[in-house]
Order: structure tokens, then C-alpha cells, then sequence
RNA sequence: CCGGAGAUGGCGGAGUGGUCAAUCGCACCUGACUGUAAAUCAGGCGCCCUUAGGGCUUCGGAGGUUCAAAUCCUUCUCUCCGGA
């Protein structure tokens, strides 16, 4: 369904797809260009902030729009996703979780920094974002159930920790937009426990803190990819329409296509903007090397929605003179050939990266647009 | 002309009797990438057989020693350094 969420910096139209600014940027390209490639919304994250920047010091620069020169909307993403994969998955390092929160080591300085509930919401007040989220802690489908259920239980104290925080640093006057993450890896029992625990605290967002739901590769194999798409179908269900939907990490063009068509409104990934720097062009579909395709069978029924992918550091572009795609009118479409951004990208150029990023979001911003249309089509 | 050093797979550069089709880096080829510790990572990279594995031809040229040579010997060619 089209909605709108109202921030301080702007209306977001959803369903809506926000590229990573992890460190306060979007690798390789400017905010203009994210502008200039349809991009309205982003997200940032706290705990990257917080340990190469240092919140209150954002704070003290006016705030993180200020400091970014971005005056569109910021999401905040609260460290959670670090829990996960700099914690969980690094098993021996010095990084450790207790119910008081997580304490992370800079790897490269060796500077700790100790993320909780509640100072993980102060962290993102002092960056003045405009939704932010509750720390949340991710589980890997392999652990033991005993510890998936005790880590779902840690998830939703934290949640509450959070929720109350917020509410206390608030101020009417400087509206603020809180999500709760839903956790619970790849069992359904567990996603709804944690859903209709996440239910009772009335966020404003409910984000599904999903991908990837498996350690390793496991999680890619057709049967799991099935559970995965099943899982946000049984999440989706769960949620009350008048919240909004935040399918955190999603992803592939034809899973987004799959998530608005089951009501999910919101969606990051690093997908477009880490496969351009590594030469992965999206493209209409008759450019690319195969058809991509998603059939409608929610919302969208009878919708079909179809892309391609480039290889582009490929032999195969070596003398191809066309642009990247022929039906696309960003920068790097209508000022570079195939061969030559080949060229660029493989001799890692930032040039390289800058235009294959630009046209990776101006493609991705098409997609949103594109399923919008579809979804507005429907309604009438 | 004399003395010294050296010639290894596209390039650089290991290896000084068998475990060497030959470490490694670069280049090259293919693939992955999903709330970014990612300008990253994985695999391939003499020829042939579809893979496991096997077969064949390689380490400047020619010849020799040895059960066995990129590795030892002889010789030729070439390169570099020093001295006339």
C-alpha cells in the first residue's frame, strides 16, 4: 500500500529504499548524486558513528543533516546488526553482549565502544536522525534453541529499555519516529514472540531483522530462501496496518518487488552500491546477461516486474560501446560506454565507482517507482 | 679481451638432485556480494582427458652424468657489472 511517513526533514513515500550511509556517506558518491539519482531517504548507523566520529561531536556540528549536508530524511540503525556480525559471528574476539548492552573494539584504533538500549537511543537523538532504532540482538539460525530463545527474550527487554528511553528524551515539539527490530532467525514460533512481544510497546516501525536468517551459505539454498520469503509473509501478517514495515538488509530487486507486493513499506541494502564498486551494473531487463523476474501474487497480482545484470568487469563488455543501459538517463548512462566504465571500474577507479553507483541507485530508485506505480494501478 | 654474476611459465621473482607442472606477487579469466570491519572475497590460470584422478611437453640452446635434473658437468648463445 502507498503511504507516507512525515519526518522533520520531509515525507517519505513508501514503499520507500534507503542505500546505506554507514559511515555518514554512501561509498563513492556525493549526496547530490544520490539526490540526482532519485534517492530521498537514507540510512546511517550508530554504532559506525558513534565509534569514527562520536555523536555528541555531530551534535555539536548542528546535527547529522547538518554534518552531512543531507536535508531529506535519516534512519538511524542502532548497532544491532553489529551485534550480529562483529559479536555472534567472531567468536574468541574481545567484543562481548550481556544484558547490560554490547562493547565493541575498533579493530584498527582498538577504541571500545559499549552500546546499550538507552544510550544507543541517546546516541541517535544526539545525531538528531529522524526515525531511529531499538538496539536489538540478531540470532544466527544454527545456535542452539535454548539460546535463540534466550536471545529473543534479551531482544524484546532491550526493545522495552529502548522504547522507554525514547519516550523520556522526546520532546513533543521534535517528532521522532522509533522502530523496534523483530528478531527470531529462521523459526516462526520464535518471529512471533518476538513480534507480538515488540506489539505490546506500540513502535511506530516494525523492522524485520532478517538478512541474511543463516551463518555461511546454508541460508541461500532454495528451500531456505523459500522460509525466508515465507517468514516476511507471516511477519507482514502479524503487523498492524497502520504501522509501518522496515525489511532491514532487503535486498535483491525481485525481493523487494516481493516484500512490497506482501506490504512491507521500507528497505535498505548495501546491495546496489557495494555491487557497483564491485561491477555489478542492474539494468532493464533486455540489457542484461538473463531476465530477472518477479511475478506479482499479493497485491500485485498480475503484475510482472523484470531486470538484468551486468557483469561489467567481463570480457564480454571489452569493446561494447553502448552505454550501460539504454532505457536508463543517469550520468553514467548517458555520458559512458560499457567498455569504458569497464575499464574504469577494473583499474578501481573512484570515477569507476561513482558513475556505476550512480547508475546502480538511479536503477534501484526506478524499481521503487516502478512498484509505487504498480501499487497506486492496483488501488484506483 | 680478462674477471665476475646471471638466463625460470604474460611480467616480476622463489626454487640449487627426488615430495616440482614448479612457492609468492602482479596481470589475466570466472564467480560471489543482502540492517557495509567489503576499491572486498573465493576459485581458475602449460597442454589434453567432463570431475576424482590421469596422461603429455616445460625452467636460454645443444649434449652429458644419474635410477632420478629447473637444480650437477661440458659447450654454445645472450644479458648485466667491474677492469683493460
Amino acid at each position: 500500500m502507498i503511504k507516507e511517513i512525515d519526518t522533520n526533514h520531509g515525507k517519505i513515500k513508501t514503499p520507500a529504499f534507503m542505500p546505506d550511509a554507514t559511515y555518514g556517506s554512501i561509498k563513492s558518491i556525493s549526496f547530490t548524486d544520490a539526490f540526482n539519482s532519485g534517492i530521498r531517504e537514507i540510512v546511517t548507523t550508530t554504532l559506525h558513528l558513534e565509534q569514527k566520529i562520536g555523536s555528541l561531536n555531530i551534535k555539536e556540528m548542528g546535527g547529522i543533516h547538518k554534518f552531512m549536508g543531507w536535508q531529506r530524511p535519516v534512519l538511524s540503525d542502532s548497532g544491532g546488526w553489529q551485534v550480529f556480525s562483529l559479536i555472534n559471528a567472531q567468536k574468541g574476539s574481545k567484543n562481548f553482549i550481556t544484558e547490560a548492552g554490547c562493547s565493541f573494539i575498533d579493530s584498527k584504533t582498538g577504541k571500545q565502544t559499549f552500546l546499550s538500549p538507552e544510550n544507543s537511543i541517546d546516541i541517535q537523538l544526539n545525531l538528531d536522525s529522524d526515525i531511529l532504532t531499538a538496539l536489538d540482538n540478531p540470532i544466527g539460525a544454527s545456535e542452539s534453541l535454548k539460546l535463540r530463545k534466550e536471545s529473543i527474550k534479551l531482544n524484546t527487554i532491550w526493545a522495552e529499555r529502548a522504547i522507554k528511553r525514547f519516550k523520556e528524551q522526546s520532546s513533543t515539539k521534535n517528532k521522532k519516529i522509533l522502530g523496534g527490530v523483530i528478531q527470531g532467525a529462521g523459526d516462526f514460533e520464535l518471529r512471533k514472540t518476538s513480534a507480538l512481544e515488540l506489539l505490546e510497546m506500540d513502535f511506530d516501525i516494525y523492522n524485520f531483522g532478517g538478512i541474511p536468517m543463516y551463518y555461511g551459505e546454508s541460508w541461500k539454498s532454495e528451500k531456505e530462501y523459500r522460509l525466508f520469503h515465507e517468514m516476511l509473509v507471516f511477519l507482514a501478517k502479524l503487523i498492524p496496518a497502520n504501522k509501518f514495515k522496515y525489511a532491514m538488509g532487503v535486498g535483491q530487486p525481485k525481493d523487494i518487488a516481493f516484500c512490497v507486493d506482501t506490504g512491507w513499506d521500507l528497505f535498505d541494502t548495501v546491495l546496489p552500491t557495494r555491487n557497483a564498486r564491485h561491477g555489478l551494473l542492474y539494468v532493464s531487463s533486455p540489457e542484461g546477461e538473463e531476465e530477472i523476474k518477479y511475478t506479482g501474487s499479493g497485491e500485485l497480482k498480475n503484475s510482472i516486474f523484470t531486470y538484468g545484470v551486468q557483469h561489467l568487469k567481463s570480457l564480454r563488455y571489452k569493446m561494447d560501446s553502448k552505454p550501460v543501459d539504454s532505457n536508463c538517463s543517469c550520468e553514467c548512462c548517458k555520458t559512458v560506454s560499457r567498455a569504458y566504465l569497464r575499464n574504469l571500474l577494473r583499474l578501481n577507479e573512484p570515477a569507476g565507482f561513482r558513475l556505476a553507483t550512480i547508475h546502480n541507485l538511479t536503477f534501484y530508485t526506478s524499481w521503487m517507482k516502478l512498484l509505487r506505480n504498480s501499487l497506486l494501478e492496483v488501488q484506483k
